[in-house]
DNA sequence: AAACTTAAGTGTAAGTATAACACTTATGTG
DNA sequence: CACATAAGTGTTATACTTACACTTAAGTTT
């Protein structure tokens, strides 16, 4: 008799699953990466990644292992959100679900990857109906998103390693969803001491270019553990 | 046959728990209530309150259910924390654990009911050892905890209806391991305009007596919403 | 080659919030 | 009635935040 049986037999089981909100920022825009649902019920219908847990497998490891398996992503950032668990939120049965937010640099996940795995890249205000309780997962999601990156530089799992500063700006305008001054803007991260300017310019986006800079990723360890608090 | 069954009788199932680290504020300090743990394995070793999941019931109410019945604790503030979901975190199966993380006035819960159902207040520097994760849980909700005092004037959740300011500035001094000004934290506190000043005075901690005050539920629920951003 | 277009880049001053600081007041006790 | 104790109160200096407009670099057009 497994050790199990033998102290918790009495107390009934769950279906538990991982489900990711993915997401992304490119052209200005936040986005979330969702695809169809490829098992019944519901399938076809627009879903987060998400995935049953298996034997032998933390949450941790699911999420992870589904997201590859879904999208072909690795060594992607993310961690728990929320576990959601009402009785009937899965109309096919009781399942518990552990959500997970994760952050990718839009430009990983291109237009050639996403119809391989059939996902696809949607703004944030082009949403449609998801399944289930998923849209209520990516709103939680969104704030959480908002909250640290006020509380941390995190904007920087969203671009390239090397980016310039008014992507930079832009990609704090469309989180909170205003206008921010530049020269300010500059100025607070500057302040921040946390990224490293080089050389090079990036000339997509204008005739002068806009200079690079990377983060320099001691400082910004500390600058987090330190407990920042970034206010726009 | 069920419908679940039909479409997900194929997926492994998990015991689900849920665990609660409450938090109390009594005597200038912080506290967390524990008590020996009733079931084996591990029983009578120092653990949160838990347990099983029912069947038709959602993590919400299992979460409720439980502190009832181990505290006889109603109407409790509670909210999620994080899902622990290690395979071995329980040496006695798999079991995968939901962390709520409550607040109570710890006046609401006295040494008389304690005694009467083996619960203690723990301060938070002399807490033993506890079982599997829970130190852990303890952690991690001291951080949420810290994280919304900023946040939140949610030091009210711990405090009784009413409260003199030194009570409250006690609390947050507890939270935060510094002292504060209390000129300074008077202006502050006062400045948000969350507070009713009651005429009456609590006489139990000085001669002169200060000033009780309670907060205006409607002002403070606004503030909440707006999203207050205290620093100390 | 000169004029034009476009986005990148820069500084300052006013206002607001924060942080530091010490004495007075109320009241029960000896 | 003096004493002890915690509650209560304002001001000033400093740091941070906000508002605001012109110059620069470089490719494109004429």
């Amino acid at each position: 008799m497994s050790k199990e049986k033998q102290y918790y037999s009495e107390h009934p089981t769950f279906h538990v699953a991982v489900d990711s909100i993915i997401f992304g920022f490119d052209q200005g825009e936040l986005k979330l990466l969702i695809h169809k649902r490829q098992f019944e019920p519901a399938k076809g219908e627009w879903s987060l990644f998400g995935g049953f847990v298996q034997k032998g497998e933390s949450l941790d490891a699911a999420a992870n292992r589904i997201l590859f398996e879904l999208t072909g992503l690795d060594k992607v950032y993310m961690e728990e959100l929320q576990s959601y668990g009402e009785v009937e939120r899965d109309p096919a049965g009781r399942v518990i679900s552990v959500a997970y937010y994760a952050l990718i640099p839009a430009k990983e996940f291109t237009e050639a990857t996403s119809s391989q795995y059939g996902a696809t890249w949607v703004g944030l205000k082009d949403l449609p109906p998801l399944i289930m309780d998923h849209s209520q997962m990516v709103e939680k999601g969104l704030r959480r998103l908002k909250r640290r990156a006020a509380s941390q530089p995190i904007g920087f799992e969203l671009l390239p390693r090397e980016f310039t500063m008014p992507q930079l700006q832009a990609l704090y305008e469309a989180i909170y969803q205003a206008e921010l001054d530049k020269r300010n803007f500059r100025k607070k991260i500057l302040a921040m001491d946390v990224l490293i300017k080089l050389d090079a310019k990036d000339k997509t986006s204008s005739r002068k270019g806009a200079f690079l800079y990377r983060f320099d990723q001691k400082k910004y360890r500390k600058l987090v553990e330190g407990g920042y608090n970034f206010t726009m």
